[in-house]
DNA sequence: CTCAGTTCCATTGCATACAACGTAGGGGAA
DNA sequence: TTCCCCTACGTTGTATGCAATGGAACTGAG
């Protein structure tokens, strides 16, 4: 989803900013005209990146009666990451099996590496950010070519910032450790290896999620 | 996604049946105005519900450049397979570890005689509708909320179709038992057995449209 | 005081007009 | 003849105005 120059891509990436950094929390109210005034844009781009924010499970729009900025529940994160379970560890296992060039392999330890910074300086906004990142790049790696768009209803980083909040020490240097495994698993091209990585990784995420809710 | 009474309701649904019953063939352009004029209505719900179209992976829109009736590739329907093979097991097992209420499961084996009906008179259109509202309930009947948008992208009945077309009696009757094994596991309540007569179903089903291609 | 009915207002939905971009076709130079 | 550029057209992108819907506030009766 490139930035473009079309009012649409300008609209669509600045509300999407606005909920991933909480500047507009869950269950905000998007006004069409208030967005276009915000942003100097008529309503229609504006409408439109709404639309498509939409349909990314961003926000939700309600016929005559507009968006607001969707609402999870811990239903709704259990939800999620059953399906990352089910989905991220093929993509894993299919990068093992097809390979990654060794530019990729680098990118993605150096995000692994970046991440493991931005840990040790409790930044965790900027970890979930790399976070992202990283599974966004093992979900491209995978050569499926529907994978990231059907991801993106749930990779949303808000989701995972909550969940850095809750890790402690030891609970982040795992999470940290998988990253690097996973890498080594598709380095070392063995899938098996790579998908059951993967699957502890979010596992051990979504147990933490539960715990105090 | 109901159908509404909105202007863009009606036309993202007329367009979805056109393309849906082949009347506009993969590759076809799809002009705003165009269908503006062929439905009664401006451009503005038009090119909302071809965005939406194009989320849902029905269609193509290029930035300047409108929008065209995808193409599959063997790459594509491949790839289609795979998550489908991922994610429907997944709904079979969980509909079968939540349970099913009795109407449901009457509607579905209501469903599995008219596919069977269908497929008896060689009525392979009405077939493929059929196989999609099956599937349909199945994930739907998963209970995860998610399930049914995310497969929206890869359960296109002009694809079923196609398939359809090549099965000879001894694998559409294999097909149809596939049917009847599902749900007799989820009224058994037996997860594993259930998301293995799925799995079963849909590599049987890419098996054979890898045979010719 | 509570609740139902009604009116008003803010907001979304749709239509139309204009601007900007991309493509195809023609004309000129090498 | 061939290639390039440039112009013209058709299409998409954006702005704006009006219509229609939904909700809230107000009023009246019970």
């Amino acid at each position: 989803m490139p930035a473009g120059q079309r009012a649409t891509d300008t609209a669509y990436e600045a509300v999407r900013q606005m909920i991933l950094s909480g500047e507009a929390a869950p269950g905000t109210r998007l006004g069409e005209a208030e967005l276009a005034e915000m942003l100097g844009l008529s309503r229609t781009p504006v409408r439109e990146a709404l639309q498509r924010l939409g349909a990314d499970g961003l926000v939700e729009v309600l016929p005559h009666r507009g968006a607001r900025v969707v609402l999870w529940t811990a239903a709704d994160l259990e939800e999620i990451f059953e399906l990352r379970t089910l989905l991220e560890p093929y993509a894993a296992a299919r990068a093992a099996r097809i390979g990654l060039e060794e530019p990729v392999l680098i990118e993605l330890r150096g995000l692994c590496a970046a991440m493991e910074r931005a840990a040790a300086e409790r930044e965790l906004a900027r970890l979930a950010q790399l976070n992202s990142r990283f599974h966004a790049a093992l979900i491209d790696a995978s050569g499926n070519q529907r994978l990231p768009a059907m991801l993106t209803s749930v990779m949303h980083a808000p989701l995972i910032l909550g969940t850095f909040h809750r890790y402690d020490a030891e609970t982040m240097a795992r999470s940290m450790a998988h990253h690097r495994e996973v890498v080594d698993a598709i380095a070392a091209r063995d899938p098996e290896w790579a998908a059951s990585v993967m699957r502890s990784h979010l596992r051990a995420a979504a147990a933490n999620l539960k715990e105090d809710q």
